[in-house]
DNA sequence: TATACGATCTCTAGCCACTTCAGGTTCAAG
DNA sequence: CTTGAACCTGAAGTGGCTAGAGATCGTATA
């Protein structure tokens, strides 16, 4: 009794989590829903108490979120995490797999980032001799760089 | 009667418009749905029928899209090239806006990049030497340069 | 002309990763 | 003891589609 309060006492309510972790409390108990943070203890009325083990499971989440990660991934990491070894290869596998994708994104990006500046630049502000190029360019897909079609 | 046949005649169904601009069947019926594409005429049985206007709209949208406009700037757009004139500020507004976020992206993603090579390259493969640092590097937040705490 | 079969129809639900809302309960400070 | 912020649950909404069920349409062939 004494030792289940004392316990309880050093635990934090999920506002504080969420102050400390910068994940919104909407998004704790989202996280929880789905099965990436472990159900914690509650106080006697029903609220959850968090420990040290769930601030560093949810920063965790946090920076593989921050990275882009997607839930599935970070389920997938935390698994190997949670029983480690044989962990490495898998986990080496994922964050590449992310990484291969990252770049992709980074290189459609640089073509869209071509492409809009020619359109921007079609209608650059002249107020007169604008009639407007820029619509025109947007119908258009055969003056676009763009892969696909 | 016969005008209206002959009108029909000429005009085509969904899938061929899907056809002719890459853009899936479901996908125009959502467009309709929410409002980027008018209304077709109805064959007798209820089947929708396009026209030439109906393609070049739609293919104006998949290029919009194409290029990362969201739906509500395309609606912008649309409204700008039906009623002509003075559209073209706002035109050029709106592109240099998606233009803003896409540049933002993608300085986002090479810092992205860059954490995830650090991240990957911590555990090259080697089977023996490691245990494993990916989850490491991933559990601490004060090592990476990502601005977004 | 009958039939078969692909194309189309509407409506509904599902996807991701949350966010927002309504309507109630608990906790801690004064 | 009262107040008011923090917390609770459950459901619905977001964007931009995608997928499925179950019915109807249209047309090529027998």
């Amino acid at each position: 009794m004494q030792m289940a309060a004392k316990n309880l006492a050093r635990l934090m309510p999920i506002g504080s989590l969420a102050v400390r972790t910068g994940v919104k409390v909407e998004t704790i108990r989202y996280y929880e829903q789905v099965g990436l943070l472990p159900q914690p203890e509650r106080s006697e009325g029903n609220q959850r108490r968090y420990g040290r083990a769930h601030i560093e499971r949810l920063a965790f989440i946090k920076h593989a979120r921050d990275l882009g990660f997607p839930v599935d991934g970070i389920r997938a990491l935390l698994r190997l995490s949670d029983n480690p070894g044989m962990a490495c290869d898998e986990a080496h596998a994922i964050s590449v797999a992310h990484l291969d994708e990252v770049r992709h994104k980074i290189t459609r990006l640089r073509s869209l980032e071509t492409e809009l500046e020619r359109i921007a630049a079609a209608c650059s502000g002249g107020v007169t001799a604008c009639d407007c190029k820029i619509i025109e360019a947007l119908a258009d897909h055969s003056q676009c760089g763009l892969d696909r079609h």
